[in-house]
DNA sequence: TGGACGCTGCTTACATACAAGACCTGCCAC
DNA sequence: GTGGCAGGTCTTGTATGTAAGCAGCGTCCA
């Protein structure tokens, strides 16, 4: 249906994977038997393998050879490294922000943050529009495409924004902090709108901290050691 | 020999692939059949065909589906996209440097900047030490681990590095200017090692666009059109 | 009771066979 | 000469077969 039949079975896996880790609902830990895979996807092992691969080189999952592959665990190490590497260049892009601003990114911004306040929001839409915001917000500068590098290094910070959210107080906070951002950027305030970034990314990053102190399961080193394999059946 | 041939053939394929993208050996628009390379390299289609999907996911080279593999071109977004990168990470990091160096680092890139003086230094040696001075500055604030997105995404920047080495006075200058950082580092003097290090990757990307400057067909935009398929017998 | 050994079943790694599409070349008609 | 069509040959994409290795469990022996 639709345009495109186009696209590789590679991709579609690849991606339907990365999202399913993503959200959690393949789990840390969860096994991820190449066989399993293709017969649920009703694909060939040969581009579930492959999407592995890439999500190895991710970080997403563990490839033990001759063993399995699974879900990597949520390392804390590697969600500080992506949370230095984000507010690195998200910061830095704000020192090349133009005197005059493109209209369009404007526009898209006022309306990804109406979306945003829209009551009974749904927490992975809410994830949806911020990826968006941040984005738009680095393409403000000129640097847009340094974005994909940023979301390719970001997986286990998502993953541990999604951990501590059952017990976050809702993200009306950070809706609030958006617009805080977007406010001084149009009316020029390139310092306060810095500011405003960095204690937003702040933030995000002190809840994580906080949920990893109360539930430090949750973030069991990824030592190396092989995780028991449970079958997860979540493929519709 | 040795102690491992628990390497994997793809590990093999993929260094050996992307050392020689990176040298120029595999010049920008090279063709990369899956099949010539098997054979070439001594293994199937399999791990090449694996080494190729994460080159290509690097952005170092392009496969057309049912049309072929090549090296990427050098594209100047890409380089710019690099540049800004890794100096947002490189300054940022500087700001979490500790007060008490670790000794350890600071031995290693003295020695390092020892080797760099080595007379009649080549020019594939120059690289990797420089690679390793940079790395070992992300070190010594604790952000070592970053350097490993930095390196994926500035394959288009070492390319051009490499283009325009031929017509460049030696790298004497750059050693110099790796002194400089590292002494303002060592003597606490973060401010200045900031400004140092910012002007130093300036001057390198500075360099990058004279050459592009003077020669512009080295720099031919990816436009996604196939490049012409010239046979490329490179394999020892 | 405890430890070592071997079998069984799983896994990934690699090799190969098959499918489907794009490009080029040469022929043919006009 | 020129445009168009057809076929051959290349390509990557996918499916499947084969190999090799780890793990876990049961058994056997001390």
């Amino acid at each position: 249906m639709g345009q495109a039949s186009t696209r590789s079975n590679r991709s579609v896996v690849y991606e339907t994977l990365r999202r399913k880790v993503l959200t959690l609902e393949l789990p840390p830990g969860a096994s991820l038997s190449e066989n399993e895979l293709a017969a649920a996807l009703g694909v060939s092992r040969t581009p579930v393998r492959e999407s592995l691969i890439l999500l190895g080189e991710e970080g997403l999952v563990r490839v033990f050879p001759k063993v399995g592959s699974f879900v990597s665990r949520v390392d804390a190490e590697r969600v500080a490294d992506a949370q230095f590497l984000r507010e690195a260049v998200e910061l830095a892009a704000f020192d090349d922000i133009p005197g005059t601003l493109d209209p369009d990114v404007i526009a898209e911004l006022r309306a990804n943050l109406e979306q945003q306040r829209e009551p009974g929001l749904d927490i992975e839409r809410f994830f949806a529009l911020d990826e968006a915001f941040h984005h738009g917000l680095l393409r403000l500068s000129g640097h847009g495409r340094a974005w994909s590098t940023v979301v390719a290094a970001k997986g286990h910070l998502d993953r541990a924004r999604r951990l501590g959210l059952h017990e976050t107080n809702g993200v009306g906070r950070f809706v609030d902090e958006h617009h805080a951002i977007l406010d001084a950027v149009v009316s020029g305030d390139i310092s306060s709108a810095r500011a405003s970034l960095r204690s937003h990314l702040r933030a995000v990053f002190d809840d994580i901290e906080k949920t990893r102190q109360r539930s430090p399961e949750l973030f069991a080193a990824d030592d190396g050691t092989v995780p028991v394999r449970r079958s997860i059946a979540v493929w519709e």
